[in-house]
DNA sequence: GTCTATAGCAGGATAGAC
DNA sequence: GTCTATCCTGCTATAGAC
């Protein structure tokens, strides 16, 4: 089902995940998304089914498709430490370029929501990689730290780290310093020279 | 004005901070803040104005003071190496500690709310005191990286990761690697190593 | 200081007209 | 498919009794 942008569904569904992005799911309401959307209320429920559906609706058409990703970079993924380069790049570039939905991804980890099944159906391939990649890196030993979880906390933390960009931002003057599009590689950098990997 | 546990003001920013930190706040009701305090739901107004005071008065009472910890290490805050260290370790250990205030704190700062201002004053004079060192670090040539807000970023990611704790935990099983005891200790080290730091 | 009762409003959802 | 009108529930906050 192919929806363009001036469909009532899509534009539901694009101002459902900025202001969920900015006010959170709770702090959201079905007539406030309506509003923004130039959409009747009731289009909500009618297309959806209600407000927990366009939650799923969202993920289940911004959120990219790791499997096809994961097969065309298969010989890059089989390197513990050109992957892991390449994944949190990824990750990082899927932070900024669906920014919004990264934000919601972000608040739903902090909170017990009924919507964690949800959020988690998605993430999953991704983390059982960066996982899987860490610990052959450790077992080749070109990785070097003692738990993997805290590894794998720390390597999430960064490619999830600029997401406060905003609110440092405001605070943070650094507006020549700073440039979005090299971090991804700096963030891979970072993470790869933080697990004790040594470059020639 | 000393509040024992048993008060009951003390009751309700005990249950307010537990179900602010796994609910949000606008997913968490006055009603049920009350109940699980054992108070009457007028005591809230009565006690403190608000709902919105009560989010204030949390932070009041839980968030630790920053300008005595830093007369107490004037000394390893003078050097950028030992005063990151000591500072991403703070930061960490206060993530373990107040965990409820620290998820709290979290997800505001992914979110566009009211409440911002008040998050952003308990803040500041620590994101100061990091920014100082990283740019101290990085002029004495300790330190390498391109953007001091990049370097930031990273830093405050390292050590707000394990935040996603409790999601990973349910999934990734590393009940003997993971020790939260260390992780200050190995956050610390990752981000020192990330910053490229090295070690004779 | 604490309680009950209630005001006053905003939320999500839907029946039924078009 | 879209709209209006309305239902019902749950929210915060407070007036007033104790």
């Amino acid at each position: 089902m192919e929806l363009n942008d001036n469909d009532v569904k899509k534009r539901i569904l694009l101002s459902a995940k900025r202001l969920f992005a900015k006010q959170g799911y709770e702090g959201t309401s079905v007539r406030q998304i309506c509003e923004e959307a130039n959409a009747n209320i009731a289009l909500v429920s009618y297309h959806f089914g209600g407000k927990e559906k366009v939650f799923e609706a969202i993920f289940e058409n911004f959120f990219p498709g790791s499997e096809e990703a994961f097969n065309r970079y298969a010989i890059e993924l089989s390197d513990p430490v050109q992957g892991l380069k390449l994944i949190v790049r990824e990750i990082v570039s899927f932070t900024i370029n669906e920014k919004e939905l990264s934000d919601i991804v972000q608040q739903e980890l902090t909170l017990q929501s009924p919507r964690m099944e949800t959020v988690h159906a998605f993430l999953n391939p991704v983390w059982i990689r960066v996982k899987d990649l860490l610990k052959r890196g450790k077992d080749d030993g070109v990785f070097h730290f003692d738990s993997i979880t805290a590894a794998f906390l720390t390597v999430m933390g960064v490619a999830l780290s600029h997401k406060k960009f905003r609110a440092v931002n405001v605070w943070l003057e650094d507006k020549n310093g700073f440039n979005p599009e090299n971090y991804p590689d700096q963030a891979a950098q970072f993470v790869l020279q933080g697990l004790g990997v040594t470059f020639s």
